[in-house]
DNA sequence: CTCAGCTGTAACCGCTGTGGTTACATTGTT
DNA sequence: AACAATGTAACCACAGCGGTTACAGCTGAG
């Protein structure tokens, strides 16, 4: 199972918002058809990030900004904000092995640690990159 | 989304696998009971063991045997074995951005090494783990 | 040789998460 | 007050997962 692209969109937003002049207005629906996505799709997504702290969207047409400056913001910052797995869950281990089995018994506690290390060795090249990293490179690109 | 319960259930059965004595006959239904599933689960997951050369089944009432040694066996062969993701692509990156935006036209390719460092990094630490190693680590606690 | 007992697989189910879409209430600036 | 945007709820189609039934194919024991 892959890990939903959410997190691809955010950043995405986040690097519009970070390379937008202040004095044009960044609507949903322009994000949308910059990522080629529904504009409802962005909407919810901002709610996360909204709530998360990352942004600042005001109603109607008071428009979207960035809460920090990019070089605070880590990319591990913006997985966790939308969600894609509740933190320390990206394994899923079956539930119910067969205690009276000896190997039942003890595999999820010996696969836990394993797993949860993988996770966060994973997450750390996340939180290694910044927003502003992501922008100096799509800005190098152009 | 999480990453597919295959790969626990994978480990386990390799773990029955290798800790079984020689002359006692491991079916599906056995290790179903020791997972807590149904045999056919059990029997679709030994199938993409043994396409990956981990374990040989003979049909009928020939048994089910590891083909390495534990020592051999990471859990990032087992990880691929059951293909919780196709290679390199943990990270679903949104598909068609707009190509007449500056970020839409380079999101991708800025994003594409970022998210394939981390899942490397992830799958490294599966790489640095045996199966030799969780068995040992389940007997410990028996 | 037969047959019991196992594997291999196809087919279907319900559940869940995702992303797209419509619709509409709410908000705040002009 | 009007307009243009956000905030949300509701619904849809689709895909992957894990469970289940059913059955064909194989093989070793008797």
């Amino acid at each position: 199972m892959q890990i939903s692209s959410r997190f691809s969109v955010a950043v995405h937003i986040l690097s519009l918002l970070a390379t937008q002049p202040e004095d044009e207005l960044l609507t949903s629906e322009r994000m949308a058809g910059s990522v080629n996505t529904n504009p409802v799709v962005i909407r919810r997504l901002l709610g996360q990030l909204k709530k998360a702290g990352l942004v600042e969207v005001r109603p109607a047409a008071g428009g979207t900004f960035l809460r920090g400056r990019p070089v605070d913001v880590t990319l591990l910052d913006v997985y966790r904000a939308v969600e894609v797995v509740e933190a320390g869950h990206l394994f899923s281990i079956h539930s119910s092995p067969n205690p009276k089995c000896p190997v039942g018994r003890h595999i999820q506690s010996a696969l836990n640690g394993i797993v949860s290390e993988a996770q966060t060795a994973m997450e750390q090249v996340l939180a290694g990159v910044t927003l502003q990293q992501v922008v100096a490179d799509l800005q190098a690109k152009t």
